[in-house]
DNA sequence: CGACCCGATGTTAGCGCTAACAGGAGCGGC
DNA sequence: GCCGCTCCTGTTAGCGCTAACATCGGGTCG
């Protein structure tokens, strides 16, 4: 198709070096004199030379590219992932190879780190939220190193995540100073080890407080089953169950239940808080703003990129979780006082 | 690190043929023996052999790997296109490396096409939205095939994109069917083709239909950009200006805006309608639920696959424009009668 | 029945690079 | 003044694979 690129021996031709010490030039090598190693870097300039990471890689067994595995990579939290994860590594000198996982399942996950060990990446990263994925990941004997992200913290393998229980436990403290009695909480999907944290975070905070748990209602993170659980928790109002505050796990939901409360003349702060999770772009321009916990992706990605590199190193490395932060607006407020 | 893994002569060894014969299986050539065929594909599943794609790609020239780049992955939109260029690529025996512009400078994407290119990627896929980039895109002699991804009409390079005229004039045209004697815009980033391409799509309509056509409100795809025009226009409203309907450029920016008519005691559609563009999953949570245009993301994907495939292959491909459709919901409904 | 052909397989030569070793020049020490 | 050391550079041998050519056996055809 092209003429195939320049190779190494064109750089070293025009030098007047062998092809070899022009790969010293390049992989920064000492015990080049300064002055052959300033007419290589001028050959390679002029000619516009770039080394064929095809034959590096078959030579050092190493690619330099780490791939990356995701459900719901269009969702806000996988998104940003990706994007922290790819800057880390861009920054240790790595690429992204990044795959989708059309389906949670553990089959699908296996196809995914195989394709990717099948590229040949030095290591693989997957978003292990799902239960049926994590566990795939625990079964497959990569030959590479292959850590998990966010995937809670009962992980076998090596993993990095943004502290899920300190995070739910921070939005419904938050509540609780607030007055409320108690907290209600819409959760993810069962299979979602983060859901399951953040319920265990709010449980352990309302347990603390000595406030009563109320039972937990189902989501699956999409507004919709936010709207869902706002049409039951409105009904449970108006029987005169005390809802005054609810905690949700993620945004979405949140603005699906706030348009639930609304069409049935519930307002939030007055008639009921709301706190969501994850710190959407759009959470500041909700009706009304809405409370949330924010993760920083940026620096789970860090994280994540310095855990595969210990591995890689044969290092040990127990990275701590990722501390969350609550950003406090206008849809949580003290409790009505007729309560 | 691990023991370099096997290579084609132990799959040859174990089934008793030469390397090359192995390769023929592998790549599917004909003129191997049926019994053959099978003897060394059972010595490949029991010895679990992948072929190494570094010592291919070093002999075929091709690492059969797109490289993708985008500023703003974590937005909806791109997102959401870089997961239908996966799955496309996924489909074509492709995978996909990708790059995150940290700004949309010329600079930036020279760099990130550089770096791909470093990675001797087979084709380099831009999401070309914003001049800057999308004019590096066109000085750029890569030597591979690089083709831009929703770039507009004008592209120099080879592209395809969703039809964002065609959206806008939708939109516009669902407003003035409803009785609007005008509808007002909000547009996005002015290096933004996209953005220009809703602009003028707008304009396009209202000229055809013989409305004014109203000063057009600078925004930047964010919520709070929308949040402002919302408060710009309240104040013209205020000052008794006709202002009936508003299209805006993107759901965010139309979040941020309902949610400024809602301070200033401004209710959609009954005193003014409200149109967005992208459909974001919370788009009919909205309060009241958006009316928006949809991209065909995952059509969008195939073809841009389909545009990079033809171009390995020295054909000239101009793939049509992916149409857009219109949802209508509750922010837009019939015109104020009292005007 | 020998020339020919074709299908099935093996052999050889590189793809462009790095690692390991070889060699040669310069220099200090005794 | 010769040994041995340290730099610098060149030579050689693969990494694992595919393409091109070589080979060989058996069938076809005149």
């Amino acid at each position: 198709m092209h003429p195939r690129g320049l190779a190494m021996s064109d750089v070293a031709a025009r030098a007047g070096v062998s092809h070899q010490t022009v790969s010293r030039v390049i992989n920064g090598h000492p015990n080049v004199a300064p002055h052959t190693r300033e007419r290589v870097e001028r050959a390679i300039r002029e000619l516009g030379y770039r080394p064929n990471t095809a034959a590096r890689a078959l030579v050092t067994g190493s690619t330099r590219t780490f791939g990356f595995v995701a459900v719901n990579i269009n969702q806000y939290g996988p998104a940003q992932t990706m994007v922290g994860l790819e800057k880390a590594a861009r920054a240790a000198g790595y690429s992204l190879s990044v795959t989708v996982l059309d389906e949670a399942t553990a089959d699908a996950m296996r196809d995914a780190v195989d394709r990717l060990v099948g590229q040949s990446v030095d290591a693989v990263v997957a978003l292990g939220t799902y239960d049926d994925a994590a566990e795939a990941l625990h079964e497959i004997s990569a030959p590479v190193p292959l850590v998990s992200v966010q995937s809670g913290g009962s992980a076998v393998e090596p993993a990095v995540g943004v502290d899920q229980v300190a995070g739910a436990r921070l939005a419904t403290r938050h509540l609780l100073d607030l007055g409320h009695r108690t907290v209600h909480h819409v959760t993810g999907p069962a299979d979602s080890q983060e859901a399951r944290d953040r319920v265990a975070g709010w449980r352990a905070e309302l347990t603390a407080a000595g406030a009563a748990v109320p039972e937990v209602l189902q989501g699956d993170w999409t507004p919709s089953s936010g709207h869902a659980a706002g049409k039951r928790l409105a009904e449970r109002v108006r029987r005169g169950v005390d809802v005054t505050a609810v905690f949700l796990a993620n945004d979405q939901m949140a603005l699906g239940l706030l348009a639930a409360f609304h069409e049935e003349g519930l307002e939030a702060p007055r008639d009921v808080s709301v706190v969501g999770f994850d710190d959407l772009p759009e959470a500041p321009y909700f009706t009304p703003p809405l409370t949330t916990v924010r993760q920083d992706f940026a620096e789970l990605g860090r994280r994540g990129v310095a855990l595969v590199l210990a591995r890689l190193e044969g290092r040990e490395l127990h990275p701590d979780p990722v501390p969350p932060r609550l950003f406090v607006r206008a849809s949580s407020g003290p409790a009505p006082h007729g309560t």
